[in-house]
DNA sequence: GAGAGATATCTCGACGTCAAGACAGTACAC
DNA sequence: GTGTACTGTCTTGACGTCGAGATATCTCTC
C-alpha cells in the first residue's frame, strides 16, 4: 500500500533521490502533499462557489461573518485575523461586497477609530448556500476514507499545525 | 487526544456546530487543516528561499529543471505541467529567470514552434543550495511526528490525491 | 500536398494581494 | 492633563497570476 500507489509526489520523491541520493528527501511526502492538495482544493472550491456567483475571497469573509453568530457583525481587524490577509486586503474586500449589497459597514459605536461590517439578508442567504454546496463536494472528496482513517487523518493536521496557531 | 487538542480548526468546527446545527461539518476537520497548513507552509517556503535570493515561484521552476537531471532542460509546456500554472504565467516567469541569468532560453531544434529552458550554472548552484535549506526547515516542521505518523500521513494524503493525479 | 484541427508559446488587460506607510483615535504612565 | 506607544483602518504602488486570444507550427487524414 506504500510502494507502489504512484502518485505525481512519489515520481517527484523518486526523481530527487535520483538526482540528489545526498539528500532525504522523505519530508516532502508529506508537506509537497499537503501544497498540492491545497491548490486542488482552491479549484474544487472556485468551482462549488461559481454556481453561487461568489468568489473564494467572498466567501471567506462571509462566513467569518456568519460564523460569529447574531447579528453576524465583526470589525475588519477580527476578519482579517479571520482569514489570514493584510489589512489593505481586507479593505478592498469589504469594498467591494459592500458594492455587492452583501455586507454592510457602520462606524464602531464605541470606538471611533473602528468600523463594524455585518452581513445583509443577502449575504445571510448566498453564504448558507454556498456553504451546503461547498460542504457537499468536500464529503465527495473525502470519500476515499473510511471515518477512522478521517480522524486518523485530522488529527495527525492538528499536530502539524499546532506550533502556528499559538506562539505570538 | 481529540477532544481537547483544540486548535483554530476546532474553534471553527465548534462555531459552526453551534450557528449551523443542521450540518455536518466534520469534512473541515480535514480540508480546513489541509488548507490552513499549506498557506503557513507558503510563508515559510518564502522565509527559507529569502536567503538565497530566490521567490518561491522561482525556486518551483528551477527545480523542476533540477530534477529533470542533466541537461536540466525542459520546455516551457511541461514546467508549466509540473508546476500547475498558465502558460501565460509561465512566459512571465522565463523572462524573469533569464534576466536572472537563472536559465537560458534557446530554441527547439525539433520543433519550431518550441522553445527549451535549461539552467545555468548559478541557477543550477542557488536551486542545490536552496532545496537543503529548505528540507531542513520542512524536517523542523515535521518534527512533531514520529516516523510511522509520518508515513501514515503520508500515504493518507496520497489516497485524497489520487483522483486529482490520475484523470488528467 | 491541402486542409482541419491540435499544439506550443507568447501577448495583453484585468484583477487580487501584499508591504509600507499615513492617519486618526485610544490607553496608560506619570 | 500631557506625552508616548499602540491600535484600527485605509491608501498607494508594485507585483504575479489568470484568462482569452493571437500566431506559428505540427500532425493526421484524405
Amino acid at each position: 500500500m506504500t510502494e507502489d500507489a504512484r502518485d505525481e509526489v512519489d515520481r517527484l520523491v523518486a526523481a530527487w533521490r535520483t538526482e540528489r541520493p545526498d539528500l532525504d528527501v522523505e519530508p516532502l511526502q508529506v508537506l509537497s502533499r499537503v501544497s498540492r492538495l491545497a491548490k486542488h482544493l482552491d479549484r474544487a472550491r472556485r468551482a462549488a462557489f461559481a454556481e453561487h456567483d461568489l468568489e473564494p475571497w467572498e466567501f471567506d469573509v462571509l462566513t467569518a461573518l456568519r460564523r460569529a453568530g447574531k447579528p453576524y457583525e465583526l470589525s475588519p481587524g477580527a476578519l482579517l485575523r479571520a482569514t489570514l490577509v493584510t489589512s489593505g486586503t481586507m479593505t478592498n474586500r469589504i469594498d467591494r461586497l459592500a458594492q455587492a449589497r452583501l455586507v454592510r459597514r457602520r462606524p464602531d459605536p464605541e470606538d471611533r477609530r473602528g468600523v463594524l461590517v455585518s452581513l445583509t439578508d443577502t449575504g445571510l442567504a448566498r453564504v448558507d448556500a454556498a456553504f451546503d454546496d461547498l460542504l457537499r463536494r468536500e464529503r465527495e472528496l473525502l470519500s476515499g476514507l473510511e471515518g477512522t482513517d478521517r480522524r486518523a487523518l485530522a488529527s495527525l493536521l492538528r499536530t502539524l499545525l499546532a506550533p502556528f496557531d499559538s506562539p505570538h
